[in-house]
DNA sequence: TCCGGCTCATTTG
DNA sequence: CAAATGAGCCGGA
């Protein structure tokens, strides 16, 4: 069973998903109070305090099990970029081998935003997509960046 | 600036 | 298996 939670995060309520060891399993930049009725951990609501305000750069946290080999190498690729620095999705395909379109595809589907910072990874010219073109979650994106001192 | 071609992992038929 | 799709990139007109 899962177990999703609200966090009020300064752009709106993000929604982050457990399974019944509390462990992470999915961070969403969007969720509505009626579909994460569950009390957030103590240990998450203080890293997201300090991310949110400044203190925490990173969370340090192990990418998902899920998704394909492909999919995992880019989540790892990402995870290792430092706090306050960002890359291009050509500068991740040279990493790893592969090609930027490819690469996209696969930062779409990372189901730890936030933790895993797909955030940094950003087109040659511009901003890039983000979440699918979902909605606002490109100055979602925007703002995160302009969090961590990036100016773009 | 706009447009076509290239690329490749994934999804869909 | 073939075709379509995407959070990209490059070069030509």
């Amino acid at each position: 069973m899962n177990y999703p939670c609200l966090y009020a995060a300064p752009f709106g309520d993000i929604t982050l998903i457990f399974d019944n060891q509390q462990n992470l399993i999915e961070l969403k930049l969007h969720g509505k109070p009626e579909h994460a009725p569950y009390p957030l951990p103590d240990v998450w609501r203080q890293k997201l305090d300090a991310y949110f305000s400044g203190r925490l750069k990173n969370f340090n946290h192990p990418i998902s099990k899920q998704g394909t080999v492909f999919q995992q190498k880019v989540w790892q690729a990402i995870a290792d970029i430092p706090a306050g620095q960002v890359l291009t999705y050509q500068d991740i395909a040279r990493k790893i081998g592969s090609h930027p379109r490819a690469v996209g595809g696969a930062c779409g589907k990372n189901p730890l935003a936030l933790v895993v910072p797909c955030h940094r990874v950003v087109a040659k010219q511009g901003l890039g997509g983000f979440s699918s073109g979902n909605g606002n979650a490109l100055a979602i994106k925007h703002w995160l960046l302009q969090h961590e001192g990036v100016n773009i």
